[in-house]
DNA sequence: TTTATCTTAATTGTCGACAATCTATTTGGC
DNA sequence: GCCAAATAGATTGTCGACAATTAAGATAAA
């Protein structure tokens, strides 16, 4: 199903809707990595003032796609293999965390869905093999449940509204896809097997390893493609 | 010393003046918690136009320090036990974290720092025992020079921008004292030793005991003063 | 030719006013 | 007397213009 998310309000603000286009645009590299951002440029091309413009960059700036210096202007992040190796580092000890508080406060029920989840995932993934956005959509689906079962609010606004958009940013932009679809779902059935027995422990385990198991297969294929 | 702030650019411009203004009322709790936050008030008081104050705004709510709805209005936040023990238990994963990075990553002249820096609090601790000031301003130092040792510029960010503001007005506003302070400077040079030992794993044990130790310490002040 | 300084242009930060939205009170109906 | 709807007030979101700062280019001196 699509992707829940908890600042999910649905853009009632223009500052809102404009943060959203312009995430998906730096996401997706149509505004490229390390360019400058102009405010005047943007305001024009989204058609508002700067003012609601600039409360959309304070808020890329949270979430890691642009960096500002005052008085002198935005630029789009730069992706480098140090930063990717700093953010996955976190990244595995958060979502440590988070399946670790998941197995102690998710409910039966959510325990369930998340089951249910992950077999459709399974059956449309054998429908639609190597279509690399339902493979994305269904991963940051699975963690984010997860995430949000660990009912901690700092945790959850860390990783799914702060390092998310960024990771999502690594993997579009490096093209992200590969046989390591079927053994990520395997992965997942374990992490929520352990979440079902209440393992904490365990979940942990298995979370930290498999999201250190995705962090080579990028550094293989950034070394691949040449950094 | 003073507290190094890796963010502590010398506040050039006027948004960041009313930021820390803001900050420091919160944290002390000047403003009180959970009241509502008038921007044409708050515009006033501080003698500038609501544009500069809602940029401050919008990063206190980054800081967590207020809560926002769209065309509601913010409110400062409300300290809760709930609250409370989310906030420790990020604390422990993350600051072990920045402990076993601090192990790898810190030169040894960084640690050479820190060693000294620990003597100097203990002399100026037995002078002046007793000031919560000295205290929590020896304790926070000694936390944040390990966290910028970890070398990870999104953890140091998450820790030092992000959450250690509402720590601190959880301190301030829960009066912490009290009779811990001379276990801390033991358990922070045991920490010390462990990352000079290149000993990361211990360093992050002793970091998520030392902070589960001051955590309880700070819940057992709280069911005494009466939630 | 190179460097340093000055000038100019563009960008960012700030301001005051207007429009849209929400909260609270009052009014009307049951 | 109580609940619902409408109105009035205030607050937030947005706009266009101005001020302050920075970056770039031209000019002059070494």
């Amino acid at each position: 199903m699509a992707i829940i998310h908890p600042s999910l309000r649905p853009a009632v603000t223009a500052s809102d809707r404009v943060l959203l286009e312009i995430q998906r645009a730096i996401v997706e590299g149509e505004i490229a990595a390390g360019s400058k951002i102009s405010e005047p440029e943007l305001a024009k091309r989204f058609d508002l003032s700067r003012a609601p413009l600039r409360e959309a960059l304070a808020r890329l700036e949270r979430c890691h796609l642009i960096e500002r210096i005052p008085n002198a202007g935005a630029r789009v992040v730069k992706l480098s293999t140090q930063g990717l190796l700093s953010l996955y580092q976190l990244r595995e000890t958060l979502e440590g965390l988070a399946c670790r508080l998941a197995a102690e406060h998710m409910a039966d029920s959510e325990i369930a869905e998340l089951r249910q989840l992950l077999d459709q995932h399974l059956s449309t993934q054998r429908v639609r093999e190597g279509e690399s956005y339902y493979q994305e959509a269904g991963d940051l689906d699975f963690h984010y449940r997860v995430i949000l079962g660990s009912k901690n609010d700092y945790l959850i606004n860390i990783l799914c509204d702060e390092l998310y958009y960024l990771v999502r940013m690594y993997r579009v932009q490096l093209g992200m896809n590969g046989p390591r679809v079927s053994r990520a779902f395997d992965e997942h059935k374990a992490i929520l097997n352990a979440i079902a027995n209440r393992d904490g422990e365990l979940a942990d385990l298995l979370m930290r390893r498999h999201i250190a198991a995705s962090r080579r297969n990028i550094e293989k294929q950034l070394e691949q493609t040449g950094t």
